[in-house]
DNA sequence: AGCGCTAATTGAATCGGTTCAACGAAATTG
DNA sequence: CAATTTCGTTGAACCGATTCAATTAGCGCT
């Protein structure tokens, strides 16, 4: 009798009755041909032809499996800032060389989202987390916590032992940073910083440093106050402005650290990107760059490279902290990892020795 | 009687034994609560609490509900491409936002692996997808067509009326490009042209361009000879040579045509990439870009805002083509859609009138 | 008390596969 | 020839939820 085609899509089901083998068989004929007689390999194949059925459904499956074979990455910032964001750019080559090598999916996650029937946390068909605590790192925390799921934290503000993370030491990249700087005879320097409470810029003094929530600008500016105290700088006086790690926070806090009597001759920035932004209002404002400021930055992008002039910094070694974070959740073992990877002084050409 | 934990992990049916309600009561309490009286959802709510239950699992809900609220960008590059590549990565920004503005997931295939066990086109958990025809454009839809999912094509080298696709005129953008060359009184001008056949580079003759596989560079090539001839030019004599869109081609490309007689003193280029590699040779070589050479490209990518000269380019919507894309896919209608959206001359640095 | 109405809850079907113990038939061995 | 092994196939359980028709409970009204 000829086989005739169904309403629905046809199913696994339609197709082991049409053929008049089980569906066990069927389930064979697509997953594991060898065992299966091909004898009745291809009379199932030739029937699944006819009745339009192209193989199994992955949602069907994955039911069953209970494995996606896919990682999420996660961060509360929207989608797009996983391809406009230098930072976020380069981690995610890691992370995506690392997937690929696993045959692994890579999901993209916004938590920005609360709304119902969105693709978020809770709801992404994923076997494991990247986190990307940029902001609110606490509650993305807690919120993939409930999934109960594998999940890696990159740059996140705290030190909290339960929680697997990759990030790299920023005390001691800090102290890579001033020691430079101070080795180029500097004494009279700003500082550019990240944020240390969520959504401020300005000023920080010794109270905010102390109620400071994120410890990456917090132990990167007591890195560089290390090193400025042994090489007799008072900190106490030096400028330290908080920025949103953007132009606008960064031009404000230029304004507002050339405004004040002394003028910085050097510019420690917590990031590249507030760095070059720097870079970009000194030269507006008609400064040389590093003749007479220099201006070191932090992360180690790539527009570091490209930049006029090309930019000194502290690199983190971001694509490698991109994979090791999907190895580690890949790995599955699910004892907490804490992983702290080595940073490197690059030096470029925004710094020169101080001419006082 | 104290509820007590369970060995495996917790579901919905164990909630409902444990709570003395079933399975729907307890589906309702997690999916609207309002239907369910106070008293019963509480106590739902406990004893989910007890026995570690944090909520329905999608894995569940994915095969009941069908839908995964999720798009697929897949391409037959590796993962990393979505993030290097500046072309994607602006389309990626417009795919990005529209997903983000549905409450659509993201998941990023790449189709190169062929293994088993990988996360592809086969088996990805998606409602659609877009596709990045860069390469091997017409196996990337054979291998969607298989899926029995809806897709959109973009960059899709054929104008096949069976696919779904969203583009730009390539013809009308490069006779765009020509006029504007021409328009600046240049007579002598060479063409670096992308891919007409898959994996090779070099000369294009009358021969290659009969049998181009990509339309994209075909029609780009006439709409350059097209107005070319109109102002006199004889395009047989106009070299025209075969990139990989990449700096080692390009090279290679312009080392050929300036060990020909007659210099060129304009470039006519394919790409943005292209062009901007074009740039940097000829800088390198002393020549200076638009004074001796003018140099045009195409795209529109950031990077041609900020590179030295700013670069002259016909700009295509990418960002529009992206969300143009999956909001066709998220449409739902199956009918094939064929969208092409206007490209737009933007003259920066990077081209000067003709001294000759 | 009897009636109609609404709101809350149940039970079973369903989604689309994978897996595995068990089984029958054919091939191999002692 | 009986015993064992191998191979291919079956049938049913299972994965973890959602959905909806049917049922029950509770309430107000005459």
């Amino acid at each position: 009798m000829p086989v005739t085609k169904l309403e629905r899509a046809a199913r696994l089901a339609d197709v082991a009755k049409a053929a008049g083998v089980s569906q066990g068989t069927v389930s064979n004929v697509f997953n594991r041909p060898q065992v299966v007689r091909e004898e009745v390999r291809e009379h199932v194949r030739e029937v699944a032809r006819q009745i339009g059925y192209r193989g199994p459904d992955p949602k069907g499956r994955l039911l069953r499996a209970g494995k996606v074979n896919a990682i999420g990455v996660a961060t509360f910032e929207p989608l797009s800032y996983f391809f406009e964001d230098p930072f976020a750019r380069t981690l995610m080559q890691g992370i995506s060389e690392a997937c690929d090598k696993a045959g692994a999916g890579l999901s993209l996650v916004s938590a920005q989202n609360p709304e119902r029937l969105t693709w978020n946390v809770e709801s992404a068909l994923v076997d494991g987390f990247v986190l990307l605590c940029i902001e609110e790192g606490d509650r993305l925390v807690e919120l993939t916590r409930a999934r109960q799921l594998p999940f890696v934290a990159l740059a996140l503000g705290k030190p909290d032992p339960t929680i697997s993370a990759v990030g790299s030491d920023d005390f001691a990249g800090a102290k890579l940073a001033a020691e430079h700087i101070c080795g180029l005879g500097h004494r009279n320097i700003a500082v550019l910083a990240l944020e240390f409470v969520d959504d401020r810029f300005g000023w920080i003094g010794p109270r905010e440093l102390e109620g400071a929530v994120y410890s990456t600008s917090r132990d990167r500016l007591l890195g560089y106050f290390e090193v400025l105290e042994a090489h007799g700088v008072d900190t106490s006086k030096v400028p330290v402005w908080e920025t949103l790690n953007d132009m606008a926070t960064t031009a404000a806090g230029l304004e507002a650290v050339f405004a004040k009597g002394e003028r910085p001759t050097a510019l420690l920035c917590m990031s590249d990107r507030v760095a070059l932004s720097a870079i970009e209002w000194l030269q507006a404002r008609g400064l040389r760059v590093p003749d007479d400021v220099s201006v070191i930055g932090y992360d180690g992008i790539p527009e570091g490279e490209t930049s006029r002039p090309k930019l000194t910094t502290v690199s983190q070694p971001i694509v490698e902290i991109g994979r090791r974070a999907v190895e580690i959740i890949l790995d599955g073992a699910d004892e907490v990892r804490r992983e702290t990877l080595p940073v490197e002084l690059i030096v470029r050409d925004s710094t020169a020795p101080s001419r006082a």
